[in-house]
DNA sequence: CGATTTTGACCTGCGC
DNA sequence: GCGCAGGTCAAAATCG
Protein backbone atom coordinates (compact mmCIF):
# COMPACT_ATOMS: atom_id res chain seq x y z
CA UNK A 1 0.00 0.00 0.00
CA UNK A 2 2.80 2.18 0.59
CA UNK A 3 5.33 3.75 -1.78
CA UNK A 4 2.72 4.79 -3.83
CA UNK A 5 3.82 7.72 -4.54
CA UNK A 6 7.92 6.67 -4.01
CA UNK A 7 8.73 7.31 -7.15
CA UNK A 8 7.05 10.27 -8.52
CA UNK A 9 5.04 12.42 -7.02
CA UNK A 10 2.16 12.21 -8.71
CA UNK A 11 2.50 8.72 -10.21
CA UNK A 12 1.31 5.70 -8.38
CA UNK A 13 2.44 2.55 -8.28
CA UNK A 14 -0.40 1.28 -10.03
CA UNK A 15 -0.70 -2.54 -11.51
CA UNK A 16 -0.64 -2.72 -14.68
CA UNK A 17 -0.73 -6.35 -14.85
CA UNK A 18 -2.22 -7.85 -17.56
CA UNK A 19 -4.97 -10.16 -17.23
CA UNK A 20 -5.81 -13.20 -19.64
CA UNK A 21 -8.27 -12.29 -22.15
CA UNK A 22 -10.62 -14.64 -20.49
CA UNK A 23 -10.31 -12.51 -17.41
CA UNK A 24 -12.94 -10.31 -18.88
CA UNK A 25 -16.12 -9.07 -17.19
CA UNK A 26 -17.37 -12.20 -17.70
CA UNK A 27 -14.71 -14.09 -15.97
CA UNK A 28 -14.56 -11.42 -13.64
CA UNK A 29 -18.19 -11.22 -12.65
CA UNK A 30 -18.88 -15.11 -13.10
CA UNK A 31 -16.28 -15.59 -11.22
CA UNK A 32 -17.01 -13.82 -8.72
CA UNK A 33 -20.56 -14.16 -8.64
CA UNK A 34 -21.13 -17.32 -9.42
CA UNK A 35 -18.20 -18.75 -7.35
CA UNK A 36 -19.67 -16.94 -4.39
CA UNK A 37 -22.84 -18.62 -5.05
CA UNK A 38 -21.82 -22.15 -6.73
CA UNK A 39 -18.77 -21.75 -4.81
CA UNK A 40 -17.33 -21.70 -8.13
CA UNK A 41 -16.65 -24.83 -10.24
CA UNK A 42 -13.73 -24.02 -12.81
CA UNK A 43 -12.63 -21.13 -10.48
CA UNK A 44 -9.57 -19.80 -12.27
CA UNK A 45 -7.04 -18.38 -10.32
CA UNK A 46 -7.81 -14.74 -11.31
CA UNK A 47 -5.91 -12.69 -9.23
CA UNK A 48 -8.18 -9.28 -8.45
CA UNK A 49 -4.87 -7.78 -7.73
CA UNK A 50 -3.51 -8.63 -10.61
CA UNK A 51 -6.17 -6.87 -12.52
CA UNK A 52 -4.98 -3.92 -14.09
CA UNK A 53 -5.90 -0.80 -12.17
CA UNK A 54 -5.71 2.98 -13.21
CA UNK A 55 -4.70 4.90 -9.95
CA UNK A 56 -5.32 8.41 -10.42
CA UNK A 57 -5.84 11.30 -7.47
CA UNK A 58 -7.55 14.21 -7.38
CA UNK A 59 -8.13 17.10 -4.98
CA UNK A 60 -10.77 16.79 -3.23
CA UNK A 61 -11.59 19.92 -4.02
CA UNK A 62 -11.95 19.82 -7.79
CA UNK A 63 -14.63 16.55 -7.04
CA UNK A 64 -16.65 18.48 -4.20
CA UNK A 65 -16.13 21.88 -5.74
CA UNK A 66 -17.65 21.11 -8.48
CA UNK A 67 -20.34 19.38 -7.18
CA UNK A 68 -21.44 22.74 -4.49
CA UNK A 69 -21.17 24.26 -7.66
CA UNK A 70 -25.00 23.48 -8.19
CA UNK A 71 -24.10 21.66 -11.17
CA UNK A 72 -25.95 19.17 -9.82
CA UNK A 73 -23.41 16.97 -10.49
CA UNK A 74 -19.96 16.79 -10.34
CA UNK A 75 -18.19 16.49 -14.19
CA UNK A 76 -18.59 12.75 -13.47
CA UNK A 77 -16.57 10.69 -16.32
CA UNK A 78 -20.27 10.92 -17.74
CA UNK A 79 -20.63 7.48 -16.75
CA UNK A 80 -23.65 6.57 -13.70
CA UNK A 81 -21.98 4.73 -11.08
CA UNK A 82 -23.60 2.88 -8.41
CA UNK A 83 -21.78 2.18 -5.28
CA UNK A 84 -22.22 -1.45 -4.18
CA UNK A 85 -19.30 -1.00 -1.24
CA UNK A 86 -17.47 0.42 1.11
CA UNK A 87 -14.07 -0.93 3.53
CA UNK A 88 -11.99 0.46 6.11
CA UNK A 89 -8.79 -0.01 4.50
CA UNK A 90 -6.07 -1.36 6.37
CA UNK A 91 -3.83 1.34 7.25
CA UNK A 92 -5.47 4.21 5.75
CA UNK A 93 -8.35 6.17 8.52
CA UNK A 94 -10.58 6.57 5.29
CA UNK A 95 -13.23 3.81 3.83
CA UNK A 96 -13.04 2.89 0.76
CA UNK A 97 -16.08 2.98 -1.45
CA UNK A 98 -16.54 0.62 -4.82
CA UNK A 99 -18.45 1.65 -7.34
CA UNK A 100 -19.98 0.09 -10.11
CA UNK A 101 -20.91 1.48 -13.70
CA UNK A 102 -24.78 1.20 -13.91
CA UNK A 103 -24.53 3.59 -17.53
CA UNK A 104 -25.07 -0.06 -19.10
CA UNK A 105 -26.31 -3.30 -17.34
CA UNK A 106 -23.37 -5.07 -18.35
CA UNK A 107 -20.98 -2.67 -17.90
CA UNK A 108 -18.22 -4.14 -16.02
CA UNK A 109 -16.60 -0.52 -15.57
CA UNK A 110 -15.85 -0.55 -12.00
CA UNK A 111 -13.46 2.05 -10.15
CA UNK A 112 -12.54 2.45 -6.01
CA UNK A 113 -12.52 5.88 -4.44
CA UNK A 114 -10.52 6.41 -1.20
CA UNK A 115 -9.17 9.03 0.41
CA UNK A 116 -5.36 9.21 0.58
CA UNK A 117 -4.25 8.48 3.77
CA UNK A 118 -0.81 9.93 2.56
CA UNK A 119 -2.69 13.37 1.50
CA UNK A 120 -5.76 13.57 2.92
CA UNK A 121 -6.66 16.10 0.12
CA UNK A 122 -6.32 13.85 -2.10
CA UNK A 123 -9.24 11.45 -3.53
CA UNK A 124 -7.50 8.19 -5.15
CA UNK A 125 -10.01 6.64 -7.62
CA UNK A 126 -8.46 3.39 -8.88
CA UNK A 127 -10.29 2.26 -12.53
CA UNK A 128 -10.79 -1.27 -13.09
CA UNK A 129 -12.10 -2.62 -15.92
CA UNK A 130 -13.45 -0.62 -18.56
CA UNK A 131 -16.83 0.58 -20.44
CA UNK A 132 -17.95 -1.63 -22.64
CA UNK A 133 -20.56 0.50 -24.31
CA UNK A 134 -20.62 3.88 -25.31
CA UNK A 135 -21.52 6.95 -23.25
CA UNK A 136 -25.46 6.13 -22.74
CA UNK A 137 -27.51 9.57 -23.16
CA UNK A 138 -29.25 10.23 -19.54
CA UNK A 139 -28.79 8.91 -16.26
CA UNK A 140 -26.28 11.85 -14.78
CA UNK A 141 -24.90 12.17 -17.65
CA UNK A 142 -24.55 15.55 -17.51
CA UNK A 143 -21.54 16.10 -20.09
CA UNK A 144 -22.74 13.24 -22.76
CA UNK A 145 -21.64 15.03 -25.18
CA UNK A 146 -18.02 14.07 -24.58
CA UNK A 147 -16.51 11.06 -25.55
CA UNK A 148 -16.68 8.03 -23.22
CA UNK A 149 -13.74 9.51 -20.69
CA UNK A 150 -12.98 7.45 -18.00
CA UNK A 151 -10.82 5.57 -20.10
CA UNK A 152 -7.60 6.79 -19.28
CA UNK A 153 -5.27 4.50 -21.23
CA UNK A 154 -5.90 1.90 -23.16
CA UNK A 155 -4.27 2.99 -26.70
CA UNK A 156 -2.50 -0.40 -27.22
CA UNK A 157 -2.58 -2.04 -30.51
CA UNK A 158 -2.44 -5.15 -28.58
CA UNK A 159 -5.73 -4.07 -26.68
CA UNK A 160 -6.97 -2.20 -29.44
CA UNK A 161 -6.88 -5.46 -31.35
CA UNK A 162 -8.96 -7.17 -28.74
CA UNK A 163 -11.00 -4.94 -28.82
CA UNK A 164 -14.35 -5.96 -29.14
CA UNK A 165 -17.52 -4.91 -27.68
CA UNK A 166 -17.02 -6.65 -24.42
CA UNK A 167 -13.44 -7.06 -24.42
CA UNK A 168 -12.01 -6.06 -21.42
CA UNK A 169 -8.70 -5.76 -23.09
CA UNK A 170 -10.01 -2.11 -23.44
CA UNK A 171 -8.47 -1.94 -20.09
CA UNK A 172 -5.37 -0.44 -19.58
CA UNK A 173 -3.25 -2.52 -21.10
CA UNK A 174 0.32 -2.03 -21.25
CA UNK A 175 -0.17 1.43 -20.31
CA UNK A 176 3.12 2.41 -19.64
CA UNK A 177 4.33 0.77 -22.98
CA UNK A 178 4.26 4.11 -24.71
CA UNK A 179 1.45 5.84 -22.97
CA UNK A 180 1.35 5.98 -19.72
CA UNK A 181 -0.41 9.04 -19.99
CA UNK A 182 -3.90 10.26 -19.97
CA UNK A 183 -5.81 10.83 -22.39
CA UNK A 184 -7.29 14.38 -21.81
CA UNK A 185 -9.70 14.14 -25.09
CA UNK A 186 -11.47 11.77 -22.95
CA UNK A 187 -11.86 13.81 -20.02
CA UNK A 188 -13.12 16.98 -22.21
CA UNK A 189 -15.33 17.70 -19.51
CA UNK A 190 -13.16 18.61 -18.02
CA UNK A 191 -12.65 21.75 -19.32
CA UNK A 192 -15.46 23.14 -17.47
CA UNK A 193 -12.85 22.83 -14.33
CA UNK A 194 -10.27 23.94 -15.85
CA UNK A 195 -10.15 26.37 -13.06
CA UNK A 196 -9.29 23.87 -10.78
CA UNK A 197 -5.48 22.61 -10.29
CA UNK A 198 -4.25 23.38 -13.88
CA UNK A 199 -0.78 23.02 -12.39
CA UNK A 200 -1.37 19.52 -11.45
CA UNK A 201 -3.31 18.50 -14.59
CA UNK A 202 -0.26 19.63 -16.68
CA UNK A 203 2.02 17.93 -14.00
CA UNK A 204 4.76 16.76 -15.83
CA UNK A 205 3.95 12.95 -14.84
CA UNK A 206 1.50 13.40 -17.72
CA UNK A 207 4.07 14.38 -20.51
CA UNK A 208 6.94 12.44 -19.08
CA UNK A 209 5.16 9.30 -18.24
CA UNK A 210 6.02 9.24 -15.22
CA UNK A 211 9.92 8.82 -15.97
CA UNK A 212 8.81 5.05 -15.49
CA UNK A 213 6.84 3.11 -17.07
CA UNK A 214 5.49 1.51 -14.84
CA UNK A 215 4.26 4.43 -13.13
CA UNK A 216 0.87 5.47 -14.68
CA UNK A 217 -0.76 8.40 -13.32
CA UNK A 218 -1.80 9.26 -10.54
CA UNK A 219 -2.60 12.66 -10.28
CA UNK A 220 -2.23 14.66 -6.94
CA UNK A 221 -3.62 17.66 -6.30
CA UNK A 222 -4.56 20.00 -3.80
CA UNK A 223 -7.72 20.21 -1.35
CA UNK A 224 -9.15 23.02 0.67
CA UNK A 225 -10.21 22.40 4.27
CA UNK A 226 -13.52 23.28 3.07
CA UNK A 227 -13.58 20.56 0.66
CA UNK A 228 -12.41 18.31 3.64
CA UNK A 229 -15.75 18.65 5.24
CA UNK A 230 -17.21 17.77 2.52
CA UNK A 231 -15.12 15.08 1.82
CA UNK A 232 -16.05 13.76 4.98
CA UNK A 233 -18.22 11.01 3.54
CA UNK A 234 -16.20 9.13 1.71
CA UNK A 235 -19.03 7.65 0.09
CA UNK A 236 -19.66 10.35 -1.73
CA UNK A 237 -16.66 10.51 -3.36
CA UNK A 238 -16.39 12.08 -6.90
CA UNK A 239 -17.93 10.20 -9.52
CA UNK A 240 -15.36 12.11 -11.87
CA UNK A 241 -12.11 10.59 -11.37
CA UNK A 242 -10.06 12.08 -13.77
CA UNK A 243 -9.33 15.09 -14.39
CA UNK A 244 -6.79 15.79 -17.03
CA UNK A 245 -5.80 17.95 -19.62
CA UNK A 246 -3.25 17.95 -22.05
CA UNK A 247 -3.18 19.01 -25.60
CA UNK A 248 -6.53 17.84 -25.93
CA UNK A 249 -6.49 18.29 -29.44
CA UNK A 250 -3.21 16.98 -30.60
CA UNK A 251 -4.21 13.62 -28.67
CA UNK A 252 -7.45 13.78 -29.76
CA UNK A 253 -6.17 13.30 -32.83
CA UNK A 254 -3.35 10.92 -31.98
CA UNK A 255 -5.80 9.06 -30.10
CA UNK A 256 -8.61 8.55 -32.67
CA UNK A 257 -6.41 7.01 -34.65
CA UNK A 258 -6.26 4.13 -32.24
CA UNK A 259 -9.27 5.14 -30.93
CA UNK A 260 -10.08 3.45 -34.33
CA UNK A 261 -10.04 0.12 -32.66
CA UNK A 262 -11.66 0.96 -29.83
CA UNK A 263 -15.25 -0.36 -30.62
CA UNK A 264 -16.40 2.70 -28.12
CA UNK A 265 -14.70 5.00 -29.93
CA UNK A 266 -16.56 6.91 -32.64
CA UNK A 267 -20.33 5.23 -31.50
CA UNK A 268 -20.79 7.72 -29.48
CA UNK A 269 -22.57 9.36 -30.90
C1' DC B 1 -42.10 2.80 -7.86
C1' DG B 2 -37.56 2.62 -9.30
C1' DA B 3 -32.89 3.62 -8.46
C1' DT B 4 -29.30 4.27 -5.29
C1' DT B 5 -26.99 3.90 -0.83
C1' DT B 6 -25.87 1.53 3.39
C1' DT B 7 -24.24 -2.29 5.89
C1' DG B 8 -23.15 -6.95 7.18
C1' DA B 9 -21.69 -11.33 5.55
C1' DC B 10 -19.24 -14.18 2.46
C1' DC B 11 -15.54 -15.41 -0.65
C1' DT B 12 -11.00 -15.09 -2.69
C1' DG B 13 -6.23 -14.00 -2.90
C1' DC B 14 -1.95 -13.42 -0.62
C1' DG B 15 1.54 -13.61 2.90
C1' DC B 16 3.47 -16.07 6.65
C1' DG C 1 -2.66 -24.57 6.27
C1' DC C 2 -4.14 -20.40 8.66
C1' DG C 3 -5.17 -15.81 9.18
C1' DC C 4 -5.66 -11.22 7.33
C1' DA C 5 -7.21 -7.94 4.20
C1' DG C 6 -9.54 -6.73 0.23
C1' DG C 7 -13.50 -7.10 -2.96
C1' DT C 8 -18.30 -8.19 -3.98
C1' DC C 9 -22.98 -9.50 -3.07
C1' DA C 10 -27.47 -9.05 -1.30
C1' DA C 11 -31.14 -7.37 1.72
C1' DA C 12 -32.91 -3.41 3.86
C1' DA C 13 -33.36 1.45 4.05
C1' DT C 14 -33.57 5.87 1.86
C1' DC C 15 -34.46 9.25 -1.65
C1' DG C 16 -36.39 11.40 -5.81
Amino acid sequence: MEGRFSNHPFINEQEDIENSPENSEDTLRSGMLNDTKTTSTSSPKRSRRAAQKRVVSIPIGDIEGSRLKGESAPPSDSWAWRKYGQKPIKGSPYPRGYYRCSSSKGCPARKQVERSHVDPTMVVVTYSCEHNHALPASKNNHHQNHQQPTIISATTPAAAEAATPVSPPLLFDNLGEEESQINAYQFEWFSHLESVSSTVLESPMLDSGGGGSGGDGALIFTIREEDESLFGDLGELPECAVVFRRGVREREEEERRRCNLAPWCGTTG
